[in-house]
DNA sequence: GCTAAAAGCTCCAGTCACTAGAGGATCAAG
DNA sequence: CTTGATCCTCTAGTGACTGGAGCTTTTAGC
């Protein structure tokens, strides 16, 4: 029960065989003991950390900031600022996110709003995307 | 005047000459003629091309999708139906993409607000991410 | 006319976080 | 004992570019 292959591993964490071991071979997961015909061997400790893995992956945070945490949660007594600064610096980056997309989205509207729904050559999405003028968006 | 080095041709559009040629690779631009020296030389109506494609980029339309918009743009007397079609099957994919990202825009803002600032041991962000039992978010 | 910088060319590799497939070995169940 | 599931490694593909090497050609200044 305390050892498992890939296979209960990906089944035990919901992360496939393939990324597990695309995530070895980047290093946020060590490289785990073998079996004498050469397949890898898990411990909970492993499940633990890939779990950890897989929620910070679903919440957005890039490899590099992983690793960070990861380390992070390693040292039990060190102050948590340097964490809570990679989450903060995560929200801003989503709030920058949904603010582009809260602005392109209104854009789209506004063209499919305006579009009298007739042919192309009166087609407000085609003249929209044809002449920079008559659409709302800063450049960047 | 009316012909354009590629150079020039990045400079009208603001599209970046590696670019370019990316796009004319991927046939979103039709290959050009060349002088003796084997330079692209570029027309007027590529301008027009070149800017129609950058505008659909900005506001995320994918190489596909822009590859039918240009299509049915050329198409003056056709139904627009399949062009706002696409519009809107943009609409909705951005409308699901912020609805995501502000789920997780507010989870993170939780795991900020009730951590104490205190040591790792105590770091809300490291302990949500390490069981998944005390994040909200769903599966999927 | 000469030289040096700028611009052009092709082709290849890298980005991010996986995903998929080939081709082969090994294991578990019936 | 066979069949199908699982495992292994290695390579390549995804989207939409971006950057670099190593080359030729053009352009600007003197």
């Amino acid at each position: 029960m305390s050892l498992l292959t890939i296979g209960k591993l990906a089944e035990a964490t919901g992360v496939k065989v393939p990324t597990i071991r695309y995530y070895e071979s980047v290093g946020l997961l060590p490289e785990p003991p073998r079996t004498d015909s050469n397949r890898r061997l898990y411990d909970q400790e492993t499940v633990r950390r890939l779990r950890f893995i897989r929620h910070a992956r679903e919440m957005g945070f890039e490899t590099d900031a992983i690793r960070d945490l990861l380390r992070m949660a390693a040292q039990p007594d060190r102050s948590c600022r340097q964490a809570d600064g990679i989450a903060r610096a995560h929200l801003t980056a989503i709030d920058d996110k949904i603010a582009r997309l809260t602005a392109l989205r209104d854009e789209i509207e506004h063209m499919l709003a305006d579009c009298p729904q007739d042919h192309i050559y009166s087609c407000k999405v085609i003249e929209v995307l044809a002449d920079h003028s008559h659409c709302l968006h800063a450049e960047h």
